[in-house]
RNA sequence: CGGGGUGUAGCUCAGUAUGGUUAGAGUAUCUGGUUUGGGACCAGAGGGCCGAAGGUUCGAGUCCUUUCACCCCGACCA
């Protein structure tokens, strides 16, 4: 993409409310804009975050065996009805009717749906197992959303549902979506816990949660600093009564508090703050039951389908992934999620030599299947660079008044660092550092 | 859902206690000029139904009523 020709409205200055860095610099930067109370539009840069994600999640379950597919996003009243869900998520379902007064609910989770599709389609233990999964809009109308993109009413989130013919096999492919799920969150990018967590309204049995450490997070977690243990601390404070005292506690004060319980390993355990991007729950017959949801086993018996479901916050990864990764000035992108990985800042326009040098190499990396900016604007340098500090770019490549001695520049986003490079060579250079 | 707060230029905000010329600033945008390695400088220009609807008044951004929207604290919540 040429900067000349990109929507991008930067902004000096945040809007008053925000108070997440996510929101912040998500909004400065030009991802993305407020439609209303927990609604957001996503700009171009927003988009291709959000792609680029939701790619990233698609290609790791389909490697898996899982399927895609797509719900539709309104759904009858009678649906949820039948499964008792109507009266049990109350004001959270955003309800509508169409001109005939028929009553419809904006999904914001789909088990449901998912039951009704599998129902009567697969019919015998040979068709087993099935995991399907969409990557859709989903709405909850929360009694008060807040920080951006972290906790909307109307987000993108991935989620699937497992059909099996016994309880063994999916708790094979609920510890199969474990896996998977940290090779999602490690290709991302990012520094994550998977936790033993509460399964809330969804209901179920085994349950666990995948955490990204930031500061900002809502959920605090005991963490073991030498295994993988991890807990919510809401899971700890149900199960264990010595440390229910700390209950009343602020994270501040938790954060001062020796733990003198030591994790089963030996480790030392500590408090760490978390966002909630994915979250899997073992089933069971909770809802294949109910809506008489039934399979023919070996032995020619009728029996509902053992189930599990899998989600991933999508839009709420975006802003994740900049809370663990900013600072002062802007957007950190990892190198998996930046909307572009390069960005090619040409110092001054005018000069020739500048802007011949920077289309080569816009056009080489392009070819290359690097995503690139060309920063081709009019404006003077130091607007350029807090402009991409301000976005984020893992790299840009700076050619200006140092192209006279045959050297351009690679800055580098995260460390600050500038090395100083020939021109011949920066090409090989940035394809070195993105390998 | 309880409690509190805010709506004025694209954005961030003054102005409202005590009603009174043509509603301001910074920033952004446009023009021209000077600049050109860290959001530059000078000059000029455009941009507003003061959230909406009623009311009081000679006169309302300012006072009253209603309403809508957004935000904050809490409760709730994948």
């Amino acid at each position: 993409m040429r900067r000349s020709r990109a929507f991008i409205p930067t902004a000096k200055e945040a809007p008053s409310d925000a108070t997440l860095p996510s929101h912040k610099f998500l909004v400065r930067g030009g991802f993305i804009n407020q439609q209303g109370a927990g609604l957001y539009n996503f700009m171009p840069l927003g988009k291709i975050v959000l792609e680029k994600i939701r790619a990233i999640v698609k290609e790791e379950l389909d490697n898996a065996l899982c399927q895609e597919v797509q719900l539709s996003f309104v759904t009858p009243i009678g649906l949820w009805e039948r499964s008792g869900r109507s009266e049990a998520m109350g004001k959270e379902m955003l309800r509508i009717r169409d001109r005939h007064e028929n009553e419809f609910v904006l999904s914001p989770t789909n088990e449901e749906a998912m039951v009704e599709l599998v129902k009567n389609r697969v019919t015998s233990y040979k068709d087993l197992p099935l995991n399907l999964y969409q990557i859709n809009t989903k709405f909850r109308d929360e009694a008060r959303p807040r920080y951006g993109l972290m906790r909307g009413r109307e987000f993108l989130m991935k989620d699937g549902y497992s059909f099996h013919s016994s309880v063994e096999d999916m708790v094979r492919e609920f510890n199969l979506m474990e896996e998977t799920y940290k090779k999602i969150f490690t290709r991302l990018g990012l520094d994550f816990r998977v936790v033993a967590a509460d399964s809330g309204a969804i209901g179920g049995e085994g349950s666990k949660e995948f955490h990204v450490l930031a500061n900002s997070g809502e959920d605090t977690l005991v963490v073991c600093e030498a295994c993988e243990y991890g807990a919510n601390i809401e899971t700890i404070y149900e199960s264990e009564e010595e440390i229910d005292a700390l209950k009343a506690k602020s994270y501040d004060e938790l954060q001062e508090l020796k733990i003198d319980k030591k994790c089963s390993c030996g480790g030392a355990l500590h408090f760490k703050k978390g966002i909630e991007v994915g979250h899997i729950f073992q089933l069971g017959t909770k809802y294949s039951a109910p809506l008489e949801a039934y399979f023919n086993d070996e032995n020619g018996r009728t029996k509902p389908f053992e189930m599990a479901t899998f989600g991933i916050g999508v839009s709420r990864l975006v802003a994740a992934v900049i809370e663990q990764n900013h600072d002062e000035d802007g957007c950190i992108w990892t190198k998996a999620t930046a909307p572009y990985v390069v960005n090619i800042m040409v110092s001054n326009i005018k000069d020739t030599a500048q802007m011949s040098l920077g289309e080569e190499l816009y056009k080489r990396l392009e070819n290359s299947g690097i995503d690139v900016m060309l920063d081709d604007s009019k404006e003077r340098f130091g607007f350029k660079m807090k402009d991409a500090e301000l976005i984020g770019f893992p790299y840009t490549i700076i050619i200006g008044k140092e192209l006279e001695n045959g050297m351009v520049q690679v800055y580098e986003r995260r460390t600050k660092e500038t090395l100083s490079v020939d021109a011949k060579t920066v090409y090989a250079k940035i394809m070195e550092l993105l390998s």
